[in-house]
DNA sequence: CTGAGAATGATTTTT
DNA sequence: TCATTCTCAG
């Protein structure tokens, strides 16, 4: 037992070895946060202070829940079934599953994943003839998820206005349509299974009673309602240990609530705030870079992270001329570092939006360089996929109007926009679903039911041998194979059936002797919840591309950090809202501690948007490095009153190909300072003479047009 | 129903 | 710029 323990610092043994009180534990990056967490866990069982049944730990993550359980089962030799280690909705749909009577869910309900719920909104709006210019499905289905994600439900809302009224009776509508369907969205899966323990005190006390230790991870991410949730379980017995870090809350867009963290310290008196700051990834240069960053912000609990390894390497920073002149000192920079040996996996390129990795890859693929772009379609979530299963949902749950309308004329089988129309009006006025009406309209639209009928009597087979049989059955199989680039798609349904046999292999249920295998209600769970890995060469030694926020969690020898301008990164859109250039900064700082020994930043003069040259500003979060710390590959732009700096050879080269001159002297690129703005760009120039104007971008102070006759601007 | 051309609009994202 | 969505002719 005590060798779970060996090699813990200080603070980390206390966090682990804490007695049975509420906890706080601000984790800082690569601070070995999961090994506090699934420590933890394995030292309360040793210590028989609980069983493994009484364990609840929750992330975000389906990643981070595997990672939980596999160090666990290494450390100890215990049985994971019993243990509820998951994601909020993967618990959630589990919760739901074994007490649907009491939540008022039909026992197959299924699970709507974004698109489907868009879809479903869309076909909302057209049923009651509701305008979708005025109410934007998509601005609905944002509107709804955050009610949701507040704990609200449609009576509880309070609109004041008449354009929040109606979005409000639509929610309701929605609800509406969503029960009488039989399917949940993620927001539902939460919120539901928060109102069933609410409302059930023996199922509240149940579980209050049986899960004694509650463990969070990525605790600043929680959202009101999961916050809500974490509260009713942990009850008056209940302990709740929650890890986390506001310095990389870099969420809150999606509804996640940093303030959560104070409120948990409030709220439950929490006497044990453990610090974790050592940290075992980064040299120390980087680490002082991002502590520098990061103190900028107002609103911190306050943590500084320090390491045990040397200084290491300076930050180096690039200023390009453009984003492909970037691009280009990217991919010379690591074929440099590649020939000293350095493994192509273990370098990132990151960007704040993913508009930015064009031009990388077009340089990257130019330049033969193997990468791996982070984030784009996943498994679950391709067309072919969601076919299948949407006819593999149809057998499970007919009134499942989303499945119905996506595949009842995939492949084309006669069924146009004007027949659907036709079932949708007939079911509507019969209050049934698509497929009832389907089945009582006769002719083609039968057709169809009697096609998913026919699925289900071979619904009882094995799992796989189901999947097999409906992409068959379907004509999704014929329908690819004629289609002249279907090839993919074919590979990918193939590989649908393996993950169906995977799936039972792994987390079968089995033995279940009924007219529907209980495994492929487990499986379509698995499919919603679980978008699948990303595909694309996994295994090859390959860069790796992806967002600041898909970066977060991960780490990497060295790191380029990309497109570090005004306007992109801190992003124009984040500086009018409330706390958007704060939650810039932590980007940032998550990005910096993604790096382990070399760290790049960089930044371009000019670079194309939206199809049109923008002259950005250096990014503040450059300025915000100590200049101690940084190594100029380039001459450092001229700081204002400083001396212009010397070009080399090629910068003036570059600086002859910059655009035109304009009257008085002033080209476009040009850095310029005002008495009033500060530093800007020249952006544009107009007219001659006496008339000239100049569009000058001073980055926070904003967009402006200025007369050069009147203004009075010096060369920066 | 399909496919070509126009219109649109474009941080960040897991479940 | 460019990918997605929409519209309309065939």
């Amino acid at each position: 037992m005590s060798s779970l323990l060996l090699g813990l610092n200080e603070p980390q043994l206390a966090a682990v070895t804490l007695p049975r009180q509420h906890a706080l534990i601000l984790a800082g990056a690569g601070s070995g946060k999961t090994r506090v967490l699934t420590t933890r866990i394995a030292w309360l069982i040793a210590t028989n202070q609980m069983t493994p049944q009484q364990v609840l730990a929750v992330t975000f993550t389906n990643k981070a829940a595997k990672e939980m359980l596999a160090r666990l089962t290494a450390m100890l030799p215990i049985n994971a079934r019993g243990m509820w280690i998951g994601t909020f909705h993967g618990l959630c749909n589990r919760l739901l599953r074994a007490h649907h009577r009491d939540a008022g869910l039909p026992q197959l309900f299924q699970i709507l994943d974004s698109a489907d719920q868009l879809s479903a909104i869309k076909r909302l709006l057209k049923s009651l003839n509701v305008d979708d210019e005025k109410y934007p499905p998509r601005e609905l289905q944002h509107f709804i998820n955050a009610q949701k994600e507040q704990g609200l439900r449609p009576s509880a809302v309070e609109a004041w206005d008449g354009y929040t009224k109606k979005r409000v009776e639509l929610y309701d509508a929605y609800e509406a349509q969503c029960n009488k369907e039989g399917v949940v969205d993620f927001a539902e899966l939460l919120l539901r299974s928060y109102e069933l323990l609410a409302r059930n005190e023996a199922l509240r006390r149940h579980y209050q009673e049986r899960f004694r230790h509650i463990l969070v991870d990525e605790f600043q991410d929680t959202n009101v309602l999961q916050y809500k949730w974490l509260k009713l379980l942990a009850g008056q017995e209940g302990c709740l240990f929650c890890v986390g870090d506001d310095d990389q809350s870099i969420y809150a867009f999606r509804g996640a609530e940093v303030g959560n963290m104070r409120d948990f310290e409030r709220e439950f008196k929490v006497k044990n705030v453990i610090r974790l700051e050592q940290n075992y990834r980064s040299h120390g240069n980087i680490l002082d870079a991002a502590n520098a960053i990061i103190k900028h912000n107002e609103h911190r609990l306050g943590k500084n992270l320090w390491t045990e390894a040397g200084a290491g390497e300076p930050i180096r920073v690039f200023e390009a001329y453009s984003d492909l002149d970037e691009a280009r000192w990217i991919v010379e920079e690591i074929r440099a570092l590649a020939r000293d040996g350095h493994a192509r996996s273990e370098i990132a390129l990151l960007y704040r939006s993913n508009a930015q990795s064009r031009v990388l890859e077009h340089a990257l693929f130019s330049a033969g360089l193997p990468y791996r772009v982070y984030g784009g379609l996943r498994f679950f979530e391709r067309q072919e996929i969601k076919h299948a299963l949407a006819y593999l949902r149809l057998i499970a749950n007919p009134d499942d109007d989303t499945s119905f309308a996506r595949v009842v004329n995939f492949p084309t089988r006669g069924i146009g926009a004007r027949s659907i129309e036709q079932l949708q009006d007939a079911a509507r006025a019969a209050g049934s679903s698509l497929f009832a009406a389907a089945m009582q309209a006769g002719g083609k639209a039968a057709g169809f039911t009697t096609l998913i009928a026919k699925m289900k009597e071979v619904a009882h087979l094995p799992l796989p041998e189901l999947v097999d049989h409906v992409i068959e059955l379907s004509g999704l199989r014929t329908h690819y194979q004629a289609e002249k680039e279907g090839q993919d798609r074919l590979a990918n349904l193939d590989e649908l059936v393996n993950a169906a046999a995977s799936f039972v292999a792994e987390e079968g249920v089995a033995g279940a002797e009924g007219e529907l295998s209980a495994d492929l209600i487990a499986f379509l769970a698995h499919a919603a919840l679980e978008a699948g890995e990303h595909q694309a060469g996994e295994g090859d030694d390959a860069l790796q591309l992806m967002t600041t926020h898909s970066a977060k969690g991960l780490e990497f020898n060295i790191v380029f950090l990309s497109g570090l301008e005004e306007g992109l990164f801190p992003h124009e859109n984040s500086l009018v809202e409330p706390k958007g250039l704060e939650e810039e900064r932590r980007l940032m700082y998550v990005a910096v501690t993604r790096a382990r020994q070399r760290l790049y930043l960089s930044h371009a003069q000019t670079r194309m948007l939206h199809g049109q040259t923008r002259y950005n500003l250096p990014s503040r979060f450059i300025e915000e490095v100590p200049a101690g710390l940084i190594k100029w590959l380039t001459p450092k732009m001229a700081k204002p009153g400083g001396v212009p700096p010397r070009l080399t050879s090629v910068q003036e080269q570059r600086a002859s190909h910059a655009p035109r001159a304009a009257d008085g002297g002033w080209r476009i690129g040009q850095g310029v300072r005002h008495a009033r703005f500060g530093e800007g760009v020249i952006v544009n120039l107009e007219g001659g003479g006496a008339d000239a104007r100049a569009q000058i971008n001073f980055g926070g102070a904003g967009m402006k047009w200025l007369a050069l006759s009147v203004a009075k601007l010096e060369a920066a």
